[in-house]
DNA sequence: CTGAACTTTCAGAAATTACTGAAATCAATG
DNA sequence: CATTGATTTCAGTAATTTCTGAAAGTTCAG
């Protein structure tokens, strides 16, 4: 089997920006034609197309599985074990972002955290744990917000970040509308909402 | 000069870090050294604390200054640099986010454009453009999110930070509100808000 | 200008990481 | 349960990246 030429580009860039990441030229590439490729693809097909050892895409195939990046299935007729990526994108997102928290992030709050409860010595060590504890504070903060984001629909989600960054526009309707229900009135029942309670 | 246990650590792990992504430890650690600083530092200084060459100091203060991560300054009475970082951890992923963006993600994008504009020989080909439609209107979308949020002042982000999954209910409590207006009387004015208006 | 203090460059050494082919292991089929 | 086809492992090699020391470059005070 041989490569089209766009195919073949998209493949290439793909290899070069993964070895950018902590990902190799060659985890990026097999990465790449699988997300690319109409049908599930046997290793040996892979090797065979791309030019690297069989071994190679072994390999590379295991650390994909490693971050739950491509499916595992049998074809009928078929021994060979064929591989694909996730179908769909949202979903590619969403592991990517689980299991560079699980390798990167988390193990880097622990060290944090540990650091910050050790007794200074010095004032050198409490300006270091000063730093560490905001940065350690940064951290968490972003990670609850995109444990929250995670819990959305992709419907929800997509609404969301459609809405950009006029969602301060809603911050500031949140902070004008509590006053709407102190005693001003009755409204009509269906726009009848208790900000404060739904937050 | 030497390390307490607190920064030994810190800067180990922070280099061990660096690696992972595309830095190389001495960066990491370097960066790491920099940033629980309590004042500048020069390089002969970095070199001697880290055990790392002089001139591999320079090298690894270059990069960081690529990425502008440190900020260069002369201190009275002494003709070296003295180099520190962003004090402000916000700030930092700021401009972590707009060099990742400008190495890693506009290339990318720009290939992508360039593939999806070919004409397909194909069905293979027709498929692989469908599938990099896809992944060039998530990244477009996550990016232009990207954009608008970087706008927003450190207070705004972070009470939308702190609000996390919830902001879902200010979406619902939008979808509900037009009905509001709709004629069915007039509400005192310091909450006269025509959401639609707003977004 | 000159020289001292500091910085950068760069070619090669050292270390790390990626890749291969051969051998071992595993699994399905008859 | 043996044969065949598929996959993994692993030890050695190749390629890449990182790091160093020596030399060249820069800057500034005197």
């Amino acid at each position: 089997m041989k490569l089209t030429p766009i195919t073949e580009a998209f493949v290439l860039h793909f290899g070069e920006m993964g070895s950018r990441w902590g990902i190799s030229r060659t985890v990026g590439q097999i990465y790449a034609l699988l997300f690319v490729s109409e049908r599930p693809l046997p290793a040996d097909e892979i090797a065979e197309v791309l030019n690297f050892s069989r071994s190679n895409v072994s390999m590379g195939l295991k650390e994909l599985q490693s971050w739950n990046l491509v499916r595992l299935q049998h074809l009928p007729g078929d021994r060979r074990e064929h591989f694909s990526t996730l179908g769909d994108v949202w979903q590619i997102v969403r592991t990517l972002a689980e299991e560079r928290r699980r390798r990167e992030i988390d193990p880097t709050l622990s060290v944090l955290r540990d650091l910050i409860m050790e007794t200074p010595t010095n004032a050198a060590d409490r300006h270091a744990q000063s730093r560490l504890r905001e940065m350690h504070e940064l951290i968490e903060l972003l990670l609850r917000w995109a444990d929250d984001v995670q819990k959305l629909d992709p419907d929800q989600l997509i609404q969301l970040l459609k809405l950009g960054g006029r969602v301060v526009a809603l911050l500031e309707l949140k902070n004008r509308l509590p006053l709407m229900g102190k005693g001003k009135g009755k409204r009509s029942s269906d726009a009848d909402i208790d900000v404060d309670e739904m937050l």
